[in-house]
DNA sequence: TTAAAAAACAGGAATTATCCTATTTCATAA
DNA sequence: TTATGAAATAGGATAATTCCTGTTTTTTAA
């Protein structure tokens, strides 16, 4: 009995994602029903009639992040599998790709025979992690234990406060921020209070060097 | 007359590079001869007797990367082009690229028909340029003079005012960086004051993004 | 040795950032 | 409707930063 399951790919680079569609053409019982630039215009693609049973997908994309896809997904079509497509060197990511709901995740630098397995794990027992980048992720979690609290005020931080550090990572005065977000001097400075306190630290340079630590801006 | 051209695939992804050669093997008057995952392996598999006409080159690559690699063809073997494989939020990326001796450079974002464009573009002409990649090269290029002043105002930082810096990103106040320092205080305010002039920066904040933009401290 | 330049240091003022403790507004679930 | 909690806003105090305009000390070069 080996019925056919779909796949859905999700990848900025159309390079890679039409590569990858190609790739796996050639799979026995697999077939890829459609592939996506970015989240939104998976969802717009998306059939709720035909829904894929997997769905690779990446992570850093315009419009629509992997995180936010890959959370709606859960809260929709929970049933769709998730597989996250990462880089190594994005081990945060990759536990916050979980965290939203991915079941597995595989490396752009996997070869085919893994891709291959992680499909058939995600079909048979509903989840993959590759044994390599299972003891990173733990490795980097076990070395965060101090800064385990950073990395949950991290996913805890709300859109407002995003912007603010964003902005805050440049020469503008509180007062200029307070303008730029349509907002009063006194919110900012709420917004400030509050961020200190969630990641811990006690200026605004300090502020800066978790931005850029954690990716939020970009230098 | 269309004789078969022969392409090799340098890139540390194998996904990537495997879903490559699977969509290039679809071309006609084209041939995937070999792929590496870096440069090393790359010239490791090259045959002198029997080279490839057009080399896919990605740039971040463990080992030996496409930099390095680029530049080793240019000097042993100039007739192979190398076509160098990006991102757009690479752009001194590619500048160097170019510096090493790259024919041209498509987006990984870029879709098969522009592959092949470039393709033939490269066999026919000898380069390749995408004109939106283009200017925005141009324009970091044109930004590199404005960045030229700030680069020598960067070397003419002197140990004390390195140090500085340093410590200034951090979430120390300037009393303590002047106990740290031996200096006294206003000592100490005379520094900043000379490298926001000398760096034509306003804040702390400014200085610890220049810092870190520029390698001075490490994220 | 001496003049010039560079480095260290200072007083004081203005601006910004930080840190308190409240109150008001608004959506939303009970 | 009302209770509840989150978000926005405030006043006011203190600390830190930024920005002037100087003087003193040390180094360097003629």
């Amino acid at each position: 009995m080996s019925d056919t399951k779909y796949v859905a790919i999700v990848d900025d680079h159309t390079l890679f994602r039409k590569g990858l569609a190609s790739l796996i053409a050639v799979f026995p019982d697999y077939k890829v029903m459609f592939d996506a630039s970015t989240g939104k215009d998976f969802i717009a693609q998306l059939n709720p009639k035909k829904l894929p049973d997997i769905v690779l997908m990446d992570i850093s994309m315009p419009e629509m992040d992997g995180f936010a896809t890959t959370e709606w997904l859960k809260n929709n079509y929970p049933d769709v599998k998730v597989l996250a497509l990462s880089t190594m060197d994005a081990e945060t990511a990759i536990i916050k790709m979980i965290k939203c709901g991915a079941k597995g995740y595989v490396l752009k630098d996997a070869d085919l025979s893994e891709l291959k397995l992680a499909f058939s794990e995600l079909i048979r027992v509903g989840f993959y992690y590759n044994d390599i980048v299972s003891r990173k992720v733990m490795q980097s979690l076990t070395q965060l234990v101090d800064d385990k609290s950073e990395l949950s005020a991290f996913m805890n931080l709300n859109e407002n406060e995003l912007t603010f550090i964003k902005l805050a990572c440049s020469e503008k005065t509180y007062q200029q921020i307070a303008k730029e977000m349509f907002k009063s001097e006194k919110t900012i400075d709420g917004y400030r209070a509050d961020i200190f306190q969630k990641l811990n630290i006690s200026s605004r340079v300090g502020l800066a060097m978790f931005a850029i630590k954690h990716g939020i801006v970009k230098v």
